[in-house]
DNA sequence: TCCAATGATTGTGT
DNA sequence: ACACAATCATTGGA
């Protein structure tokens, strides 16, 4: 008790030190420079280094004392300052951080893709839009829908168990970090604002972490979307007809086997398929009919025929004898019948 | 199950 | 922007 006492005396030297100055290093050094009350704050701080060498109750009680003394604010709050104008200003260079651009693109991409949205309604419409580009039939696009909507929702409820495993995680820390500064704030100089600098640093490296669960759902939706949104793997043939239509006009423009933008959106009506199915229709035909043209003989003399038949026909509700004009004089080679069906 | 046929995509050249 | 060539992925018949 005896420490104790001298503790007391020591620190009453302190009284002169207005409430209204604390936290003022001006006044502080006006204070130490007045030669007295240095001391006294020099007795303080033996008095702090002192505990370490004392038995831990002797030390507790003498932290303690301390603790209630009237005086500890102000000092603590010196020396938070003096803390935060030395150490933590140079950390605090780079503590204003503006929302990351990469983690507001992946957030966007989830909303979008009704992921991290509200539960339905998101999910469906980029399926149907998949679906839609996929340009599959109505019964078709209606079960990839379901298959796809099944599939995202997978996506979705791993997505949001996770984060809140994240967040839950996130908040227990901060809570214990912030249990314990304050714990430690009894005894060290640790100021509220460096509580919550450690709490945006601890929530900054959690979002790091959260950031690479957007990512990988991300990367998760854009498989799901691009094996539904890849033709490829659900091609279905043209039917005979759209075929046949094609094949005609092919083979009767055997010479310059282009057709027009116009010419395209009418065979592309006529088969019911869109215009550049009839532009990948017509570039596939030219370059493999031309790669083995005798395996298309057969075809051609077939729509050859069939061409000449139908002129024919024309020809005769006209009452006309001439044959039709012969469009293959140039460009890919004909067959072995002239289209109007002669040798 | 194999394989030719076929619709679609990708890369390149003009 | 379009055509070509190579290639992929699926279909459908043997």
């Amino acid at each position: 008790m005896d420490d104790q006492t001298r503790m007391m005396t020591g620190l009453t030297g302190l009284g002169g030190l207005a409430q209204g100055d604390v936290g003022d290093p001006d006044s502080v050094r006006k204070q130490q420079s007045l030669g007295q009350p240095q001391q006294d704050i020099g007795d303080i701080l033996q008095q702090i280094m002192a505990i370490t060498d004392e038995s831990l109750d002797e030390a507790q009680a003498r932290k303690h004392a301390l603790n209630c003394h009237r005086m500890k604010p102000a000092l603590f709050s010196v020396l938070c300052e003096i803390k935060e104008k030395t150490v933590l200003s140079i950390r605090g260079v780079q503590e204003e951080d503006p929302p990351d651009p990469q983690i507001m693109r992946l957030d966007n991409m989830l909303l979008a893709e009704g992921v991290s949205g509200p539960e339905k309604g998101g999910g469906s419409a980029a399926a149907a839009a998949a679906a839609a580009a996929a340009g599959g039939s109505p019964t078709d696009s209606s079960i990839e829908h379901s298959d796809y909507r099944a599939k995202l929702s997978q996506i979705r409820q791993i997505y949001h168990s996770e984060l809140e495993k994240y967040e839950q995680a996130c908040s227990e820390f901060t809570n214990h970090v912030m249990n314990l500064l304050r714990e430690q704030s009894r005894t060290r100089p640790i100021s509220p604002k460096e509580i919550e600098r450690m709490v945006a640093i601890i929530h900054r490296k959690f979002s790091s972490i959260q950031m690479q669960l957007k990512q990988s759902t991300c990367e998760a939706v854009m498989i799901l979307r691009s094996r539904f949104l890849d033709a490829r793997r659900k091609r279905r043939n043209f039917n005979k007809q759209a075929t046949e239509v094609l094949n005609e006009y092919f083979y009767s423009h055997l010479s310059n086997p282009y057709p027009s933008e116009e010419a395209k959106e009418e065979l592309a009506k006529k088969c019911g398929i869109t215009v550049s199915q009839v532009s990948n229709w017509f570039g596939n035909k030219r370059i493999r009919y031309k790669k083995n043209i005798g395996k298309f003989q057969e075809e051609a003399n077939l729509y050859a025929v069939k061409t000449a038949v139908d002129a024919a026909n024309v020809s005769a509700q006209a009452s006309q004898a001439n044959s039709p004009a012969t469009p293959n004089s140039g460009g890919y080679p004909a067959p072995c019948y002239t289209p109007d069906g002669r040798l």
